[in-house]
DNA sequence: TCCGTAGTTCGTAAGTTATGAACTATGGAA
DNA sequence: TTCCATAGTTCATAACTTACGAACTACGGA
């Protein structure tokens, strides 16, 4: 029930964390790409790398992910180090930090990249073979 | 309370599940290595690939692990077709699937065990500097 | 000053993981 | 054979993590 000061400076009062590359662990990187819509989130961020906001989002992965649901896994990929963000006016740039990570860890994110090719490559030929059923979901 | 036949091919009973490898997800394999425990057995499996045995692992990771968790990390390697186990008399082999992952993810596993090694060097040397604390635990 | 948009936080329900205790299977010794 | 030790598994449960709706904050116009 305090007053509560409205600051001139939002960033200081809800800073973004974002950790230092040397504090990014690969443990960090593997558990947020271990999650499908990350990983989707990350690899469309990395295809199309012009900062795009959180709410581009709302549909990757062919279903709609709730806004609380899209700012947590925001959270979890800053977290890990994987993307930068930066308000701007009412809404968030994000950007992949894959410079950063490949300069720590070479060739991680390229590869596991390539791979989620190699799988979302499959994934859409099979669609493609039987268009009723979509990718498990009944 | 069933009178419980004893047959003579435990596999049948228990058998022990390994996808195919088509089957194996790459969300499947960041998961299993995102655990610090399961990355150090894969990791130490991959360098000596002479087919070790669970117990063998007892003390990666500098502390001990219970055998039923040792157990169900196996689980996990091997129900994301990282590794393939066989009985052998009392025991397990355990070998990587590498040659067949490399196959259908090229580069992803080496990607990953490269900056697994890049972070326990990391770690090493930084246990060398100040030998009391040892990486993190008190 | 009010409104709409973009995101965050909080509480809770649902899911996942770690581990001790009890169990199963196997190979050898008595 | 029967008994024992060894190697792993299963089960129950406590601890942790995650998803998402509701309520909130922040910003930029009208």
């Amino acid at each position: 029930m305090e007053p509560k000061v409205k600051t001139c400076y939002p960033e200081q009062v809800r800073p973004l964390i974002h950790p230092s590359i040397d504090d990014v662990t690969l443990e960090g990187i593997l558990h947020a790409l271990a999650d499908p819509v990350r990983a989707a989130i990350y690899a469309q961020l990395a295809a199309s790398d012009g900062a795009a906001t959180c709410s581009t989002f709302v549909n990757v992965i062919d279903r709609e992910i709730p806004k609380s649901t899209l700012s947590q896994h925001f959270r979890a990929l800053r977290e890990a180090g994987l993307v930068r963000s930066e308000r701007n006016g009412v809404e968030m740039r994000n950007k992949t930090r894959c410079r950063e990570i490949e300069q720590r860890f070479p060739g991680l994110i390229p590869a596991i990249m390539k791979a989620y090719m190699v799988e979302s490559g499959e994934k859409a030929r099979a669609a493609k073979r039987k268009p009723a059923k979509k990718t498990r979901a009944a």
